[in-house]
RNA sequence: GGCCUUGUGGUCAAGCGGUUAAGACGGAGCCCUCUCAAGGCUCAAUCCCGGGUUCGAUUCCCGGCAGGGUCACCA
């Protein structure tokens, strides 16, 4: 058969260049050595979730902690799956978390040149490459059509045999030189498959940066290269596009580990240098007791859209990543608690080889120890922020008053205090906090555990004695006193040791109070509370209080 | 089902032939304390099972079992 001839044939165009032109256009990368080059690449289906990010995360460290290069690259060769916005959607997602790429679509950079980033503008590239497979008989046609692949495959899984087109199944593998030209003729349409050399009798070990050393078959599979419509399928653009962008490791989900054996191959009949993998566990969650990867469609915790809109401190999300991404980061951190995470030495080979079940209390607490290294004002920017965008109108006009809520802040976050509070995990439950300390969102629960009469009379007499000007201890000198007025215990040693003599301790008064002034039982130091609502508010949220 | 892969407390996990089997989150308790939070201290809780190899296995080998992934002209 007049290769050659069929090549030209099936893929006409007369704008592909020589093979070695394109080697040419994309020189090796100039880079220290131990450098490594990392790319994302996702599909433009729409939204980045968390497992990019994780994904990302580990790419963009290992980047640019060896001093290479973290680029994006845009796998748009399903067509039916792509959704306007989502590159835009993608960089500003992961901009957001401080994840940032040096090359690749949209991305202004003097870097960019080994483009075009997005694999639809790269069509020539793997069209000539695919052309000279065929040349070299080492890819075909094939005309068959969907239902003819689908009753191969019922066959294949009635008789237990592994399915897809391979040896016997692989039909248009050895069509004759006129059955394909009388295929051509009466219009047909078809794909190329890769024509495999592999036999599934030879194993390959494979290390994988990640997982270690891995087994794997050779790959038998004539898999398709380029599809009808001339693009190619995930397999041949990632080789191509490897190869040529110059990636020394592709970071990617362990769903890629089963189709290794293809890349394998493909890189090989290329004579392409292979790249190392580092294959990445997924997030799992548990669900109804099952474990189970954590999913775009039923897991609002997926979406990156989640933390914002919930008001997770970014940072916060990005360590808590890095935890599960290299689990001596946060002893790392212990010791170096000042340290910006991007010092940390990042090691892929610390990355844990099964799939990390997805903990928000872990989260939680991350954020709310980050939250409480801000100052007030940096607090109240990161608040503010939020309320603008997610915040309820009355968020917003609560948050116009600036010094007002710092004042609060301060408190809440303990500053200059002893102790460092910590009290605010997420922006959203950080608004929500304060709602008391506006009468327009005040909404008190009078929960009390005393009788009518005692509460009254604990509110009346600290009423009447109460002083804005009074400093913490005078305040709560005066606390003992309404609790030693109205049979309460002025000391807790006291009603500790008899607490039969008492109606019940000055905390029981101090909570009477609290919940007068706060509406709720619990609260920051109640003093300090009464100094921001100033006096008349306090008197009046005292004299409302009263049942 | 075939193939690949993983298996240390509830969760994330150190460990890499001999350890009282780290640490963190979560849980319980105590202290501190006007409550809560924070902080300090303490406690409970783990090597999937069965065979080997070995003086000795959490660690090595084999076999089960359980979990995960994957079997497209989707990535």
């Amino acid at each position: 058969m007049d290769l050659k001839k069929l090549a030209s044939t099936l893929i006409p165009d007369d704008n592909l260049l020589p093979l070695e032109e394109y080697e040419k256009q994309y020189p090796e990368r100039q880079l220290e050595k131990g450098a490594e080059v990392t790319r994302l690449a996702p599909s433009p289906t729409g939204f980045i979730h968390l497992g990019n990010l994780y994904s990302a995360l580990a790419d963009e460290r290992i980047a640019h902690t060896t001093g290479g290069i973290f680029y994006l690259r845009i796998e748009d060769t399903d067509l039916k799956r792509k959704v306007d916005g989502a590159v835009e959607s993608v960089i500003r997602s992961l901009d957001y978390f401080g994840v940032n790429f040096d090359e690749g679509a949209e991305i202004d950079s003097p870097l960019n040149k080994y483009g075009p980033y997005y694999q639809r503008r790269r069509a020539s590239i793997y069209r000539a490459y695919a052309k000279d497979l065929i040349e070299r008989g080492l890819a075909y046609p094939c005309f068959c059509t969907e239902d003819e692949l689908n009753a191969v495959r019922e066959e294949q899984t009635a008789n237990k045999e592994i399915t897809g087109y391979y040896g016997k199944y692989a039909k248009c593998r050895n069509l004759s030189e006129e059955q394909i030209y009388a295929n051509l003729k009466a219009g047909k349409p078809f794909v190329i498959r890769l024509k495999s050399q592999g036999d599934t009798s030879n194993k390959i070990t494979f290390r994988d940066a990640i997982k270690g050393d891995i087994t794997v078959t050779e790959n038998d599979q004539d898999v398709v290269i380029l599809k009808s419509d001339g693009i190619p399928t995930y397999h041949f653009a990632h080789a191509i596009d490897d190869h040529f962008m110059h990636t020394t490791l592709v970071i990617r989900g362990e769903e890629w580990l089963s189709s290794l054996p293809i890349h394998l191959e493909l890189f090989k009949v290329l004579g392409f240098r292979l790249p190392k993998y580092g294959h990445t566990c997924s997030l799992m969650k548990v669900d109804n007791g099952v474990k189970r990867k954590l999913s775009k469609r039923k897991d609002p915790e997926l979406s990156l859209d989640y933390y914002r809109s919930a008001g997770y401190y970014p940072k916060a999300v990005v360590k808590y990543l890095m935890t599960i991404l290299n689990s001596n980061f946060e002893e790392w951190e212990r010791k170096n608690p000042q340290a910006d995470y991007r010092d940390f030495k990042f090691s892929i080979s610390k990355m844990g080889k099964s799939g990390a079940l997805f903990d928000i209390d872990k989260l939680n607490d991350i954020s709310k120890a980050e939250l409480s290294t801000l100052s007030a004002e940096q607090t109240y920017d990161f608040l503010n922020g939020w309320v603008s965008e997610f915040g309820t109108d009355k968020d917003r006009q609560h948050f116009a008053d600036g010094q007002y809520i710092i004042k609060i802040l301060n408190l809440i976050c303990g500053i200059g205090g002893k102790k460092r509070r910590k009290d605010i995990v997420r922006a959203e439950s950080g608004v929500r906090m304060i709602d008391y300390f506006f009468d327009d969102t005040f909404a008190p629960d009078y929960c009390y555990r005393f009788d009518k009469a005692t509460v009254n009379s604990v509110i009346d007499g600290f009423a009447a004695v109460y002083s804005e000007a009074d400093d913490n201890s005078a305040w709560f000198a005066k606390v003992k006193q309404i609790a030693a007025d109205n049979g309460f215990a002025a000391e807790m040693s006291d009603y500790k040791a008899n607490p039969e003599n008492y109606k019940g301790s000055v905390a029981d008064v101090a909570e009477i109070l609290r919940i007068a002034v706060t509406g709720m039982p619990n609260s920051p130091d109640l003093c300090t509370v009464m100094g921001i609502l100033g006096a008349s508010r306090t008197l009046a949220r005292l004299n409302a209080g009263k049942r």
